[in-house]
DNA sequence: GTCCCAGCTTACCTAAAGGTCAGTACCTTA
DNA sequence: TAAGGTACTGACCTTTAGGTAAGCTGGGAC
């Protein structure tokens, strides 16, 4: 239980209020975000798939996550021109990376939920 | 870059709605709860330093902020009967190892914001 | 002819996150 | 006697995230 190295180049150890990482920090750990970031790091999928998946998301969020994400270039989007339109999303190299450091975190919240929100063990 | 297999324990694929891992998720991965978890990962700090770290909290977030991960069992608080007051907060054991793992995330994202968001490299 | 499908967009509204500011306690220093 | 430092709390207000529901496209099934 000792201290963990910062490895963060922040001079005066101050995370400044301008700085884009908050920006970018807010895409990637906003409440739907994790989540399809989380989806796709399984490979490509359709919009009707992640909408499955993000069990609770609007068409609405989903849209506007999926659009944030493609912006931040962690997301590719592939249109089929067919009908009915068919939709695949995948992620960029970047968007792997990513999803890389998103997995184990998300794997742990999953792990210690049960404990830490409703005080109970997880059932194995 | 190919899929990453993801270890979590969803049989279908499916976050569900009601799942404990939404709310721990929500806390931990909040504007400020990232802030503070990874200033307090360089160990035990005073109120009155999170505060200056955390550039643009305010006292009301931070206090609201500290009481989310305390309840969870994410930091404990340490006050001394002192005057003026002094309270040193740090990282449980469980919050040292979810730590570990946003430390590289929050890494990431301040090596990556630039480019990201600005589109601009970030000057060495 | 009209209903449905997937993948969206738009307008509108609510709830929750978050900011601002004032106040408090107690002792110390000027 | 007054001001200040630390760690808060509470009242009040604004901003933004997010939900709901409707509409749109264009062809194929009924």
């Amino acid at each position: 239980m000792q201290a963990t190295p910062l490895p963060l180049a922040f001079a005066d150890g101050v995370f400044p209020a301008g700085c884009p990482s908050r920006a970018l920090l807010d895409h990637i750990t906003s409440k739907w975000g994790v989540l399809i970031l989380i989806a796709l790091s399984e490979g490509e999928q359709r919009w009707s798939d992640l909408r499955r998946r993000a069990e609770g998301i609007s068409e609405k969020m989903l849209a506007q996550t999926l659009k944030t994400l493609e912006r931040d270039g962690l997301v590719s989007r592939n249109a089929q021109p067919v009908i009915p339109p068919r939709v695949d999303y995948s992620l960029t190299e970047r968007g792997y990376e990513l999803s890389a450091l998103l997995v184990p975190l998300v794997a742990w919240a999953f792990d210690n939920a049960d404990e830490i929100i409703n005080g109970t063990e997880k059932a194995k």
